[in-house]
RNA sequence: GGCCCCUUCGUCUAGCGGUCCAGGACGCCGGCCUCUCACGCCGGAAACACGGGUUCGAGUCCCGUAGGGGUCACCA
């Protein structure tokens, strides 16, 4: 049996990161196990839908690279399917008319409550004769639900987990309006997908005993289910938009790369020893649903961002300067891209995304003459640095452009002057980058170049 | 409130009855390196929610308590 997996959420909001890393375990459970990845768009509730949010889906899964192995299914496109379904179980006596309606319901609805109970549909026209309906009456179908012993839900992360049957009711299949309800759907379409494992959120384990006892109306065989546990916001609570708005683009936008958002996702509620750093590849080879935590994790930035580091450092030059593009404003001049390039091995180390590393990284592609920050400008007020920046910029004239020279010629100087590395340095890194903190001065002076940083410094000088 | 789930350092987690005076990672603190800031390296503080069992032996199994979370629509 070739394993099929799914990722269906409803598109009425962003594509959040609780969100992206069902994706990421449906899409990672079914490479392992050589079978396919969809995508269905639960769109059945057309007053929240929207393309925009479709998009927002579509986008954050491409980015992702969580591509599904089908074009997506909409759900709307289906409910004439869903509604064969219900009635077919009307057919059978699976199902039942009800004709309670809104008010009715709203009624028992309040009695329940007056009594100090939870109300459950009483099954009022479960076994009444429609005849005694008034005639024309609308209807809504309910399941005919099994009414004593427990359904039993084998959990892959859950394990077994079981509830008795008087704690359901008789749940609505088909609305008064003949349109599919969602508890209809989602079985109707894993079963036709051929879905063989439901990976989905924690707030689904409710669902899924509803949802078995369709299965086991239609006869269909029921899939494997795992439900993985939510992520929560740092106060502890499932997380939402008060916690921030946070869609996969609002990830991009922060100057994070989708492979560490998605290695952060993968240590959320999994693990493999004490394996930190997951690439891709080994994450296909050593997924598994044993493997998945039953608690919830909250979620935690500053986590990602270290992680986020790593896979900086390792993103590879070119790869690096194209993902910094839309990060450098304003747009830089060549000179100022090959300056960046040239200096980009150092400024990694201080940079934990591509935001931090444009900000790192300014000082190169900015334009002549430097507007130096508060630090960098009390550096050059001091007139005796100043004058000291003439003799050194006069002392590199002739110098050899290279790291390892300029380091010599920069302690030469220094020495001859007296003073203390420390000394010369701090006023020439104002020069240079107009900031008191900067990668390594001899490493900035090669990267920028002979004419550039001359230029630089005496910009700066008396 | 009913039902369901969860509970190891601040956070993510390792641990699948003895090898745990509990390991790793992020964060935090201190030191080294050093031209600044980082990186790196070294070191440190920091947890088995509580109470009962079971067992020669429990973080690991069972029960209870407490706390947290999820869910209770003709919404998905």
């Amino acid at each position: 049996m070739t394993v099929v997996t799914r990722f269906a959420p409803s598109p009425t909001g962003l594509l959040h990161i609780g969100g992206a890393r069902t994706a990421l375990f449906n899409w990672l459970f079914a490479r392992r196990h050589g079978g396919r990845f969809l995508l269905r768009i639960e769109d059945t509730d057309r007053r929240r839908s929207t393309e925009e949010a479709v998009a927002a889906i579509l986008d954050g899964l491409a980015w992702l690279g969580l591509d599904p192995d089908e074009p997506p299914a909409y759900q709307f496109q289906r409910r004439e399917r869903h509604a064969e379904v219900a009635w077919a179980m009307l057919e059978t006596g699976a199902a039942y008319r009800c004709f309670a309606g809104p008010e009715e319901l709203q009624a028992m609805r309040e009695a329940a409550a007056a009594r100090g109970e939870r109300f459950r549909y009483n099954g009022l026209w479960r076994d009444r004769d429609p005849a005694e309906a008034p005639e024309g009456a609308p209807f809504a179908v309910r399941l005919k639900a099994p009414r004593g012993g427990e359904t039993i839900i084998r959990d892959l992360v859950q394990g077994e987990v079981r509830v008795a049957n008087a704690e359901l009711d008789d749940m609505v299949l088909l609305r008064a309006d003949g349109t599919p309800t969602y508890m209809l759907s989602v079985v109707v379409d894993d079963h036709d997908m051929g879905v063989t494992h439901v990976i989905r959120g924690d707030d689904h384990l409710n669902n899924a005993f509803r949802q078995a006892q369709v299965f086991e109306a239609m006869g269909w065989p029921l899939p494997a289910f795992a439900h993985i546990p939510l992520i929560h916001g740092p106060d502890g609570a499932k997380l939402s938009k008060r916690h921030g708005a946070l869609g996969v683009d609002a990830y991009r936008e922060m100057g994070l790369l989708p492979e560490a958002v998605r290695n952060y996702l993968l240590r959320l509620g999994w693990s493999h020893g004490d394996a930190e750093i997951v690439s891709t590849e080994e994450a296909v080879a050593w997924f598994g649903l044993e493997a998945v935590g039953r608690s919830p994790a909250r979620f935690d930035r500053e986590k990602l961002e270290s992680v986020n580091a790593h896979y900086l450092r390792a993103a590879g030059e070119d790869r690096l300067l194209a993902l910094l593009e839309p990060f450098l404003a304003p747009p830089p001049d060549e000179a100022g891209r090959a300056r960046l390039r040239a200096g980009l091995g150092g400024l990694l180390p201080r940079a934990k995304t591509l935001v931090e590393l444009a900000e790192a990284g300014a000082f190169y592609t900015a334009a002549r003459p430097l507007e130096p920050d508060a630090r960098a400008a009390r550096l050059l007020a001091d007139e005796a640095a100043r004058a000291l920046l003439t003799r050194y910029a006069a002392a590199l004239e002739g110098a050899e452009w290279t790291e390892a020279a300029l380091e010599a010629g920069t302690r030469a100087f220094a020495e001859a002057e007296g003073l203390g590395l420390g000394r010369v340095a701090q006023p020439v890194r104002a020069a240079l980058t107009g900031r008191a903190a900067s990668p390594g001065l001899f490493e900035v002076l090669a990267a920028l170049g002979r004419e550039e940083a001359l230029g630089r410094l005496r910009d700066a000088a008396l």
